[in-house]
RNA sequence: GGUCCCAUCGUCUAGUCAGGUCAGGACAUCAGGUUUUCAUCCUGGGAACAGGGGUUCGAAUCCCCUUGGGAUCACCA
């Protein structure tokens, strides 16, 4: 029991789970499936201003959707659990305080006074003569007369641990080797705020002590936090865990893949278009008003995402349900997760779950960092969703639908029928439904815009697609049964009397005179789906657009 | 700025720890081909050891320096 692995993932519910932590879970996760280890979830909430339960329950959903299930943690359907709980830090307030007082009674630990205006003076003053701030003691010097007069007169305070002058800052990251700095490196670090919380490096150490984690996997951002959290746990008497340092992960033009490049993308546009406010229903006028005001004031992720909706806008996937949103395959975005920073090796690349649990190990993780890139993403999910059957893609196109495109889903008895027709075509479920907006559109609401294809499809020629249209809806009309066969072998006749045997002289005009534009599923699952009076109907319309605009 | 970390095709990487096949794969790209649109699909090509010093018979691999990139320096995690 004792030398089982004990992995666990601590995010912070303070927003969305982004790739770079999901990543890190699949990590925990992996190494400890592949151990008959425990894999941990918990919640580290101790910024009480910036902690949501909603945010919590996010995490719950695209962990879940990724496949990532927890054996100890917040129960969520059939994750959670364990019997060194709670998962929530702060719930733990009492473990922290025990622990607190062993270093009070040690005197390794200390009250200080110091609001954080003073301590920002100094800092900005250490900064200014270009030397490295650190926290000078002052508390140290305080009587205990002059401590104990304070908090009588209930002055808030912090405490600082007090490190010992003798430290030693050393030690094996299983990816990066080892590492160390110098003790002066290391001030006096605050392990208690003002608000009675632990700051987040004692909490992070009591807990993996604790609750057994015998192995901390998560990013590099962490990596000189480390020295905080080995002089703590001496101090404490806990064991070391083994530590394991990630490389964090970049956009392809290098910046740090953020929210923030959700901001930046509509900024972008709001002032390339000139819109002065914001589109009904999306987000308030104040609200607007603020974001615009300053670069450093940025839209929260769910209104950042309302407003590109209402505007049209692409936003750029950042976080795991963006990925999900944008109808990628969650065993896909895992494979595709892994591979930035590990790889098995023998030019595998492309694996699933079952296959990473058994061939995951941390002496394999790239230690330098790695860019995200989409286009990969893509040609790994068509490669996917090519491999699922027809019944699997269909069901799932189905159940992304529910969520996502309702008016697809709503397609009944229509539905298996879109779905294979997209099956082949698709490199993720979004672009299924946005080849096929046609279908949930009345016939009556369809437009056509003269773009180059369109023109060239329709107008352009010796016999132009427009003259051969009537035609065609003619011979459609009087077809004995609508059926893909039927309709094929109906084009192709007309193809072969008309325009010389050229199929694609009668489909591309047709194609466009139902859908709008010349992208469409195959033709003849295009005229099945849509049936017969709305095929006939639409061509009129069509005809009767083309007429009266070439004439004018 | 201090400290720490990193460095193979455009990108992700194999090869590095135990120096020795024209540095392998994937994505992207380019050139052809298939196809009723888009997307697929097939064939082929170009593309990298950051630079400089060492050690060695021999260096992508070991050592040092330079350069470049990143992280961190909170009462956020």
């Amino acid at each position: 029991m004792t030398n089982k692995v004990r992995t666990r993932f601590a995010p912070s519910p303070t927003g969305h789970l982004h790739v770079g932590g999901a990543r890190t879970a699949i990590y925990c996760w992996a190494y400890a499936r592949g151990r008959e280890g425990t894999f941990i979830l918990r919640i580290e909430d101790t910024d009480q201003k910036r902690s949501s339960e909603q945010a919590t329950f996010g995490f719950f959903e695209d962990l879940n959707w990724l496949g990532v299930n927890w054996d100890e943690g917040p129960e969520f359907q059939s994750s959670g659990g364990g019997d060194v709980g709670p998962y929530f830090q702060a719930q733990r307030l009492d473990e922290y305080n025990t622990q607190l007082n062993k270093l009070i009674e040690c005197g390794l630990a200390y009250y200080a006074f110091e609001t954080p205006d003073e301590l920002n003076e100094k800092r900005k003053l250490a900064r200014a003569e270009k030397r490295a701030y650190r926290y000078d003691r002052a508390a140290l010097e305080l009587t205990e007369e002059q401590v104990q007069a304070n908090l009588d007169e209930g002055k808030p305070y912090v405490i600082r641990f007090k490190v010992p002058d003798d430290a030693i800052l050393a030690f094996t990251d299983e990816v990066i080797g080892d590492v160390e700095i110098p003790r002066s490196e290391l001030d006096d670090f605050v392990i208690f705020k003002a608000d009675g919380f632990p700051t987040y490096h004692f909490a992070v150490v009591v807990d993996d002590a604790l609750m057994g984690v015998t192995d901390v996997v998560r990013g590099q951002e962490h990596l000189n936090n480390t020295f905080k959290h080995i002089v703590l746990q001496e101090a404490l008497g806990f064991e070391r865990p083994r530590y394991a340092h990630l490389s964090l992960i970049f956009n392809p033009d290098g910046s740090k893949m953020s929210k923030r490049d959700k901001d930046k993308t509509l900024r972008a546009y709001v002032k390339e278009h000139q819109i002065e406010s914001p589109p009904d229903g999306c987000i308030e006028h104040a609200e607007w008003d603020n974001w615009l005001s300053s670069k450093d004031n940025q839209l929260q992720t769910d209104e950042a995402n309302s407003l590109a909706k209402a505007l049209g806008v692409s936003l750029p996937e950042i976080n795991v349900d963006d990925f999900k949103a944008a109808g990628y395959l969650p065993e896909v975005l895992m494979n595709y997760l892994c591979l930035l920073g590990w790889s098995p090796g023998d030019d595998i690349e492309q694996f699933d779950s079952a296959f990473l649990i058994e061939h995951f190990s941390l002496d394999r993780i790239v230690k330098s960092p790695a860019k995200f890139d989409r286009a990969k993403l893509l040609a790994f999910n068509l490669d996917a969703m090519q491999a699922l059957s027809s019944e699997a893609f269909e069901s799932r196109l189905l159940e992304w639908c529910h969520e996502y495109a309702p008016a697809f889903a709503a397609l009944g008895e229509r539905f298996p029928l879109f779905a294979k027709a997209n099956h082949e075509r698709s490199k993720t479920f979004r672009d299924a439904i946005e080849t096929s907006s046609f279908l949930v559109e009345d016939d009556e609401a369809l437009t056509w815009v003269e773009t180059k294809p369109v023109k060239k499809a329709l107008l352009k020629g010796e016999v132009t697609g427009l003259s051969l249209l009537p035609e065609v809806a003619q011979r459609l009309g009087e077809l004995a049964d609508w059926t893909h066969e039927s309709i094929d072998a109906c084009l192709a006749s007309c193809a072969e009397e008309l325009a010389g045997g050229k199929l694609g002289k009668v489909a591309q005009p047709v194609r466009i005179a139902v859908a709008g534009s010349p992208v469409s599923p195959p033709i003849g699952d295009t005229l099945v789906l849509l049936g017969r009076d709305s095929t006939i109907k639409r061509i009129e319309r069509c005809i009767a657009f083309f007429m009266s605009h070439c004439d004018a």
